[in-house]
DNA sequence: TTAGTATT
DNA sequence: CATAATACTAAA
């Protein structure tokens, strides 16, 4: 078999790229969902792209391709050229990626930069918001300039590249530190680490506290207030955002205790887990959030106190954190007769 | 109050 | 055509 001239990972960034630059064009949500659900796809294919599209179904059998990705990935991985995403770059510049990743700094923000500022490269996005240049732009004010020249400094510190993940044993003193000092605030009544720490991933981009308490806000405060904080990114009622050393962020959420279960469940994702729980709840005729599984016609809480309430009441075994990174699992569970739509 | 961005 | 739900901040 000949090596492939494209390899499932060079297709994986290529789809991204086109729903980055799809994205800053402002196209439809639908349309750049669908290149990024079928980057994931891709991503999580056991077989190289070339041999599915040698094979019966062709490309249209991967999941997650309609006509029109299949034909450019097709074109991509026959002949190692795509120029759909020539015309893309020409008509976007694809330095506005680069702007795209500043924290705090989305597509409609880089699309007005682009439109009204001209600002397609990092280096002129720090000129201009070094001498004043961005004030008076649509929805740019003084302080999210500042946000922005804050998030400028943090990326040239890294000499330019993305955040770093952080390998999960060089997190673990981290996370019991900073669980130890929650707990021991008067108010906290349990404290768990969430996310993909809880999932048992490998390498952790950020790290996330979840707290019971029926005091929110003055355990939110002890939170934001610890030793190890560095910066307060963002404080609300029940919400909490810092960075401690080296600018790692940790989210640190507060719930009350009969919505300990779904918050849990919520907090620990992964993104595309919760998703289908939601889905599914739905189609149940349910409403899923982090406070707990509700009847949609009546808003009646249906569960919440524990994941294993939230899992049973939607008709499945509890799952696992590490085994909830595939989202297949639940949609091969049938949604209960009873409750179905 | 709304827009934009972020979070799982 | 069309996959969840909510939180926080700054701007208007």
């Amino acid at each position: 078999m000949p090596t492939a001239l494209v390899s499932n990972p060079d297709v994986v960034r290529t789809l991204d790229r086109i729903a980055d630059l799809l994205e800053v064009r402002g196209e439809n949500a639908f349309k750049v969902r669908a290149y990024r659900q079928a980057a994931v796809r891709v991503a999580n294919l056991g077989r190289a792209l070339s041999d599915i599209a040698a094979g019966d179904g062709g490309l249209r059998s991967v999941d997650g391709f309609g006509p029109a990705i299949a034909e450019k990935v097709g074109e991509l991985v026959a002949t190692g050229r795509l120029p759909y995403l020539g015309h893309l770059e020409a008509e976007i510049p694809p330095t506005l990626i680069d702007i795209l990743a500043l924290p705090g700094v989305g597509p409609r923000t880089v699309a007005m930069l682009w439109r009204d500022a001209g600002i397609t490269t990092i280096d002129e996005l720090d000129a201009a918001a070094g001498c004043g240049a961005l004030e008076g732009l649509p929805r740019l004010g003084a302080r999210t300039v500042e946000r922005i020249l804050a998030a400028l400094a943090a990326r040239a510190s890294r000499g330019g590249g993305p955040p770093r993940r952080r390998p999960r044993d060089e997190l673990t003193p981290l996370a019991a530190s900073l669980s130890a000092a929650l707990s021991g605030h008067p108010a906290a009544e349990r404290v768990e680490v969430a996310g993909s720490f809880r999932r048992g991933r490998d390498t952790c981009g950020d790290l996330d506290l979840l707290v019971v308490t029926s005091a929110p806000d003055a355990v939110l405060v002890g939170f934001a207030a610890l030793p190890q904080v560095e910066r307060v990114l963002a404080r609300g009622p029940t919400k909490s955002s810092v960075h401690v050393a080296d600018g790692f962020q940790v989210d640190c959420r507060a719930v009350p205790l009969e919505s300990f279960g779904a918050a849990l469940q919520y907090f620990t994702g992964s993104q595309a887990h919760n998703v289908r729980l939601r889905g599914r709840a739905l189609r149940m005729r349910m409403t899923l959030n982090e406070y707990g599984l509700f009847r949609s016609h009546d808003g009646m809480r249906v569960a919440g106190q524990t994941e294993e309430d939230v899992y049973s009441a939607l008709g499945l075994p509890w799952i696992p954190p590490h085994r909830r990174e595939d989202p297949a699992e639940i949609d091969a569970a049938p949604v209960p007769i009873a409750t179905e739509v």
